[in-house]
RNA sequence: GGUCCCAUCGUCUAGCCUGGCCUAGGACGGAGCCCUCUCAAGGCUCAGACACGGGUUCGAAUCCCGUUGGGACCA
């Protein structure tokens, strides 16, 4: 049994697109769950629009959701030589020509073909001529097979039958000695042993005319698997006006990196109704055969939902973790150096339940970070009234004597109050939620008390009550 | 235009290969109720789909053919 060798190949002409990621995470599960190898290699033979940067995003993007690569980055720009050499290889054996028609040539050509119903692809003038050294400018074609067929067992979509006839002679290295792409995949994923290639289905017609190739340069065919397409809510190519489609772009607005791989994995393949997964689940129950044929509308409904669930349930100081560089693009460094790491996950823990990203996650917890908070308007104005002075003061002055902070007492103490005044829960609850929290929506109050404290809870208070009297 | 792929609730999907357990299951989203100090979370309930037409069969979401509709690639 030969190790599974499997890669995943982006070009670098933008950020990294979470079609992409789905692409590399499938390709990633499969190689951790073979014991096999994952090859991350980086396709910018198209010089004009591939950048530095968006190599550094890739890389950054493939980190952050934990898709590790045990080979590579490797660059197809460093393997120019290679491509040439078995170019030059083809043609010595007979199985490539040079070419020299001119482009402008081929495009009326084309279109005289077009015009009388036939299939606008390469007529072969040049195949037979036996160019050895060419003069001017000339490209190097492929002689594709013109009769039988060629069948790809897909992974996913299963036997797929294509009639050579309809394949042309490809070129294969340009007049400027650039490969194409077709050709430079098929050197690579030979070169580098890949076994098994599983890229986007719209690379499924490329398919015929690149397994020739492989029997050419008799190298192994590997297996193919090709998997459909992410959409946008209107059933077009997900695209930015969808929305965000770069993964560091999910990252910045507070998702999970679990979360986001929990959610990409589902777009395409399910085990029965299960919906959430650990990593070394996935990992474990990973198949093709439960690989979606169809493409998948993204919902980014459905990623938040899974992403507070995620957030509910990750452990609390890891997602504490995550939170700090929100809180400090915030503007709260400070305030977060100061506090320490276990009760940074003790406020997770308070506000985790009603958050849906770590975006959310700031706004619901910047009230427990100083000594005292600025009142909501509309709040104050509703709840801290002078008819709840007197019944605020009462609650303050019997808080304080106790000398530290004990829910269950401290809770006894709140209800008896309400009882002794004939109040209803929350005519007092609200008053006091808006003096701890300075908002109208908190956390349960005794909850919001413990992770206060005593001091800062009866500091509050008072300054609460003042205001209240003030009114 | 040619070739290829695809088709179950609004969305992600189970079921399809190995027909009957499907008056088609789950999840997100939506509606309602419960819980409740607010907001959530949670629990319960409801609405909601086998693209269409022919076959095959005692019986089809499941098998076959066609139609329609999407999409990809080639240029």
């Amino acid at each position: 049994m030969t190790q599974v060798r499997v890669r995943f190949a982006p070009s670098p002409t933008g950020f990294l697109h979470i079609g992409g990621v789905r692409t590399a995470l499938f390709n990633w599960l499969f190689a951790r769950q073979q014991h096999g190898v994952f090859v991350l290699r980086i396709e910018d033979t198209d010089r004009g629009r591939s950048t530095e940067e968006s190599i550094a995003a890739i890389i950054e993007g493939m980190k952050w959701v934990g898709l590790d690569w045990d080979e590579g980055p490797f660059r197809q720009t460093e393997r120019m030589e290679l491509y040439r050499h078995h170019a030059m290889a083809l043609f010595e054996q007979g199985r490539a020509y040079w070419c020299v028609c001119k482009p402008e040539e081929l495009e009326t050509r084309r279109r005289e073909a077009e015009a009388r119903g036939l299939s606008p692809r390469y007529d072969g003038r040049c195949r037979n001529l036996g160019i050895t050294q060419p003069s001017g400018e000339a490209a190097l074609r492929f002689k594709a097979p013109q009769e039988g067929q060629t069948v790809v067992d897909d992974l996913i979509k299963g036997e797929v039958v294509f009639d050579n006839s309809v394949l042309d002679d490809l070129i294969i290295l340009r007049s400027n000695g650039y490969p194409t792409y077709n050709f430079s995949v098929v050197i690579d994923d030979a070169l580098m042993r890949i076994t098994h290639v599983v890229r986007g289905d719209d690379h499924l017609t490329n398919t015929p005319r690149q397994v020739p190739i492989f029997d050419a340069l008799g190298f192994p065919v590997p297996r193919f698997g090709h998997l459909p397409m992410i959409l946008g809510s209107d059933k077009a190519r997900l695209s930015k006006r969808h929305g965000a489609t770069s993964i560091l772009a999910y990252r910045d607005m507070g998702y999970l990196s679990d979360a986001m791989v929990n959610y990409l994995v589902r777009l395409g393949w399910s085990h029965g109704d299960q919906e959430v997964f650990t990593r070394q689940e996935l990992i474990e129950k990973f198949s093709w055969d439960h690989v979606q044929k169809s493409a998948a509308v993204f919902s980014p409904e459905k990623l938040q939902w899974l992403n507070a669930e995620y957030i509910r349930t990750s452990p609390p100081q890891q997602v504490a973790d995550a939170l700090v560089p929100f809180l400090e693009s915030a503007g709260l460094t400070e305030q977060v150096q100061k506090v320490s790491r276990t009760w940074l996950a003790e406020l997770v823990v308070l506000v985790k339940e009603r958050v849906k990203t770590l975006a959310d996650m700031v706004m619901w917890v910047t009230p427990y970070f100083g000594e005292t908070v600025s009142f909501d308007e509309e709040a104050a104005k509703k709840f801290l009234t002078p008819a709840v002075a007197p019944v605020l003061a009462k609650l303050v002055a019997r808080f304080e004597a106790f000398p530290t902070y004990s829910k269950p007492e401290w809770e006894e103490t709140f209800k008896k109050l309400v009882e002794e005044e004939g109040w209803k829960m929350g005519q007092l609850a609200q008053p006091v939620r808006v003096a701890l929290t300075g908002r109208t929506a908190s956390p349960g109050l005794f909850e919001v008390m413990e992770v206060l404290g005593r001091d800062r809870t009866l500091l509050r208070l008072r300054k609460g009550l003042e205001q209240a009297r003030a009114a």
